[in-house]
DNA sequence: TAGTATAGAATGAACGTTCTATCTATTGAT
DNA sequence: ATCAATAGATAGAACGTTCATTCTATACTA
């Protein structure tokens, strides 16, 4: 998940991840992330500027990963329901491959820790603009159901987020089927005339 | 917001509140929640046994006020299409009425901050099982497709909750015939048939 | 022999909580 | 009606701890 880095920082990075999901950014002591990383605390600082940034640069490299991990299900070649199930299918399997990363952006995305730049940043590199492109194509072709396309990928992703949410409390289970029946809802709802079975 | 409370409670659950949408908890010290709310520190004291229960109690009371809000769109008279969009629009119209309390349940839901008993106690004493009802309902009348309902309630709120934020966020307006449009949407997605159209 | 990497103690500020003192309101006996 | 007496409400200083960060010393590497 964090390639880019040396052992360090990914140590550092892996660590500080765990402890937020597990404990809270508040119970998130640099003492904490120093003594379960391994890395004394003088070192954190030879790498990371203060906790702010560790936190930022967190944010920033799962934002980062996620984008590229969606836009292979949503690049591929295919029909626009092929790339439209593809790219769920993806945010659905990131969710259950990489839950923590998952849940701290879900989580601090609307946090005033993380700063506004990194934020802008982030949307604009993650996988929502290529998601609205295909939803805007979709309308164009009269599939879709002519709203503002940015509203539309918010409300299905709030609905991935959720189902994922519900999954992780407990709430139901999620196999496969269920995926694909989510999917299908979503589809459904923004599709303007019913026709084509799903794949 | 705060009926049950006196005065003094009522400033610093308020108070609270807004520091920690403004601020984050992390940023949210009992110093700066007793000089902004004008309550001594000793004073609250008097009145909050830590700051974990005063945190957990604001939890508590909007879940509370929340799911009382939203019941009134849900338990009128009608048929269920009636009561599926009189609901919704409730959530929504919540959210723009007491968008700060809509926040914090929001990010805070699933931090291990709020006590385990306090959020199972909200989830049931919520809005989130009558809404069940109404979706078995329907499922039972063969107008919703046969999934559990607890996943579709789910997947509905989420995209709800995401539309707020992207709206808070300033990447859309939303208007009246939005939400309408945004509601029938979800109402697509779930139904088995298609007739019936909007009221 | 530089220069970088690492460790861990040291530092000063900020934190949640407690302590002590003062103020206010209520009660009941005269 | 007046005045002690008592209990609760309020304020703010004090306390001990923990925090993020810095400093200093040592180890490693080239």
């Amino acid at each position: 998940m964090f390639e880019n880095y040396n052992k360090v920082q990914q140590a550092v990075l892996n660590t500080t991840l765990r402890i937020i999901i597990q404990k809270e950014l508040q119970a998130t002591s640099m003492a904490l992330i120093a003594k379960e990383s391994g890395v004394s605390t003088g070192n954190i600082y030879h790498y990371f500027k203060s906790k702010e940034e560790i936190v930022n640069e967190l944010y920033t490299a799962i934002v980062t990963f996620n984008g590229e991990y969606v836009s292979k299900g949503l690049n591929q070649e295919g029909t626009i329901q092929e790339r439209f199930f593809g790219g769920w299918e993806r945010v659905i399997e990131l969710s259950k491959q990489y839950p923590e990363g998952f849940q701290f952006i879900e989580q601090y995305s609307f946090s005033p820790y993380i700063y506004e730049p990194v934020k802008m940043k982030a949307y604009l590199g993650g996988w929502c603009a290529p998601m609205n492109l295909l939803y805007q194509e979709a309308i164009d072709q009269k599939l879709f159901v002519p709203m503002d396309p940015k509203l539309l990928v918010q409300m299905h992703y709030g609905s991935m987020v959720y189902l994922v949410k519900g999954q992780l409390h407990g709430n139901f289970e999620m196999g496969q089927d269920t995926i694909q029946n989510a999917i299908q809802a979503c589809w459904k709802a923004v599709m303007l005339k019913q026709e084509t079975k799903v794949p």
